[in-house]
DNA sequence: GCCAACGTTGGC
DNA sequence: GCCAACGTTGGC
């Protein structure tokens, strides 16, 4: 059995939280708005059945404060294409779609949001792509060891 | 509200 | 292909 992969997505609790993911129909979304390469190319390395962690961002204090999961892989962002939707992309063409959206389903909430201080202080974390100095992705890939002990914190 | 870090754009 | 200017992200 292939290892499943492991993801971190940030998410403006103002705009959309796990809340909000938890009260969506069959409590998935389509993550649309991605406009970076980088985090574009993450989503379509995603496959079904992937681990995400649920990061809220711009919040105070930002938080990791749960799990969801890939249900479906990458296909094209609609809203690239919709002139009136804030991430309306003027140059890709329908025929050729540059931005891609997954979908991902609740899985659940932490007991508790675990704070970046918290996470600083876990030499273990050292190494994440959340943690680094000026790190803003908002689609990040997570090692299963990462994975496996921030869990375990909650 | 500030601003460091980073990505993108466009002139050359 | 370089790089300055600009825009955005997101913690603080």
């Amino acid at each position: 059995m292939a290892t499943k992969g492991y993801w971190l997505m940030k998410s403006e609790p103002s705009t959309f939280s796990i809340d909000d993911l938890q009260r969506s129909p069959n409590q998935t979304t389509s993550w649309d708005g991605v406009r970076n390469y980088q985090a574009r190319n993450f989503m379509r390395s995603m496959a079904v059945g992937d681990h995400v962690l649920f990061y809220h961002s711009s919040a105070d204090p930002p938080t990791v404060v749960g799990i969801a999961e890939i249900v479906k892989t990458a296909y094209s962002d609609p809203t690239q294409f919709d002139k009136k939707d804030k991430h309306y992309d003027p140059e890709s063409k329908p025929s050729e779609p540059r931005w891609d959206m997954v979908d991902i389903r609740y899985v659940r909430k932490f007991a508790r949001a675990l704070t970046l201080d918290e996470l600083r202080k876990h030499s273990k974390l050292k190494g994440m792509v959340l943690l680094r100095k000026g790190s803003r992705l908002s689609v990040q890939p997570v090692t299963q060891l990462e994975w496996k002990h921030i869990t375990s914190l909650v």
